[in-house]
DNA sequence: AGGTATTCACATGAAACTATTCTCTGAGTTAGG
DNA sequence: TAACTCAGAGAATAGTTTCATGTGAATACCTGT
């Protein structure tokens, strides 16, 4: 009985029509032929990097713009082509691209140069040796090289608010000893005032040509979502509406393609699994739904104890009144630390917790002055009511296990 | 009334410390010739 | 004598603590009218 019932379940499967033709246009990592709305960034990209070809230096250059503004998939998409002529052609051009967000692989100067060495085929063991060493190997395996080498760095900003700006100092200055090959270097920063902080000796050196990229807006976004959805769905099974409200609400957010994208996904998915045959608007609004749940499990179950006490002091202040400020937390917090026997970190560390969890996105923090009554940091969940009961519940868990 | 000075409650920064992970080196040990 | 083992020195890193300094405006306190 059980097993007809089964296998009855995976005939059906079978038999239902799946809404996807390609679901991997949806991922992140896809990479498409076209990049609508970028024409002039892309110009002005390769006529910048284009001297490269002809074995001539070409000027460094920063990138700017928020998240999912297309600024990677852009500049892959450039270096490809370039890599490709190359070869063609037989010009030697090596190109590197690094994420520098990646932790334990280039979030730091050591592992920067690490990581980079690497791509011509030096191993660096992860710890022990002295950093100027590492710096050498980089520097002769890149003269051993003889052309142009771009190198592209992701995320650029975070490496060096990690690690301070004499990483940027440090390989403009490579440039002037190497004497076979240069070094190109290509940033790419989500922070538009980044460059604000570097030093200035770092910044004249480096930033010859910068470029901004705007968010997109509503119109580009819908037209974005449209092309990934012909690839991705198949014809006719995107309700009307479905995609202008996807579109308008990353526009509205940041003119985050990649969220929009996603989202667009999940409510597929969503929509199969209920079996239905269209994508419609309900689908969407589950699919945000649950894009969010994951993000706070994600933050909830990933981050150390510490950071779960704090994250549960601060909802279950918010449970009684609205407006809370971190000494209110921290005294919270350290009953808590109390009653789970948990040495209670000192405030200072707290409130860095409390930045990082805005830097997730799990909470939003505003300073006031409060004039007589000093200055404080208010802060306020960024997660849907619906959402608290529950994450209070597994915090509650993972604290007590 | 108008202007300065204080003061609160943290925020923010810098440096130093702790613990852990990893490499490298050289002394001591072992086994085979 | 060559190969092996193993402790100790040195590095990098994450996560913190300690100490020091900064901050914005509501109040307190003057001052001269």
């Amino acid at each position: 009985m059980q097993k007809k019932s089964v296998s009855g379940f995976f005939e059906e499967f079978l038999d239902k029509e799946s809404l996807f033709i390609d679901r991997k246009a949806l991922l992140i990592s896809y990479m498409p032929d076209t990049i609508s709305h970028r024409d002039k960034e892309i110009k002005q990209i390769a006529s910048i990097l284009a001297p490269a070809l002809k074995q001539e230096k070409p000027s460094n250059l920063f990138i700017y713009g928020n998240t999912g503004t297309g600024k990677t998939l852009t500049l892959k998409h450039i270096t490809e082509n370039m890599g490709l002529v190359a070869k063609q052609k037989n010009i030697p051009l090596k190109i590197i691209y690094s994420n520098c967000k990646l932790k334990k692989v280039a979030d730091t100067e050591y592992r920067l140069m690490a990581h980079l060495a690497s791509f011509f085929g030096r191993s660096i063991p992860s710890t022990g040796l002295p950093t100027d060493e590492v710096y050498k190997a980089f520097y002769d395996s890149v003269e051993k090289e003889t052309g142009i080498v771009l190198l592209v760095l992701d995320e650029i900003d975070q490496l060096v608010r990690k690690a301070g700006d004499n990483i940027l100092y440090n390989l403009s200055r490579i440039n002037e000893e190497l004497k076979q090959s240069q070094i190109t270097l290509v940033g790419i920063s989500n922070d538009t005032s980044f460059m604000d902080s570097v030093d200035a000796r770092a910044k004249s050196s480096l930033s010859e040509e910068d470029l901004f990229f705007p968010p997109y807006n509503a119109v580009e976004m819908k037209s974005i979502l449209q092309d990934r959805a012909k690839k991705a769905f198949k014809p006719g099974t995107i309700k009307s509406g479905v995609l202008e409200k996807c579109a308008a609400y990353t526009a509205r957010e940041h003119g985050d393609a990649r969220k929009a994208i996603e989202l667009l996904r999940v409510a597929g998915e969503i929509a199969e699994r209920e079996g239905s045959n269209t994508v419609d608007l309900q689908h969407l609004d589950t699919a945000e739904d649950k894009l969010e749940k994951e993000k706070i499990f994600d933050v909830i179950k990933t981050q150390p104890k510490q950071f779960q006490a704090v994250l549960f002091s601060i909802i279950s202040i918010k449970n009684t009144n609205n407006q809370t400020y971190t000494g209110e937390i921290y005294d919270f917090y350290k009953k808590l630390c109390f009653k789970l026997g948990l040495r209670p970190l000192t405030q200072r560390r707290v409130s860095d917790i409390i930045k990082e969890f805005e830097l997730m996105g799990v909470i939003n923090t505003k300073t006031i002055s409060k004039g007589r009554y000093g200055r404080v940091r208010t802060i306020s969940l960024s997660i849907s009511p619906s959402t608290i009961p529950l994450t209070q519940k597994i915090l509650e868990e993972e604290l007590s296990s």
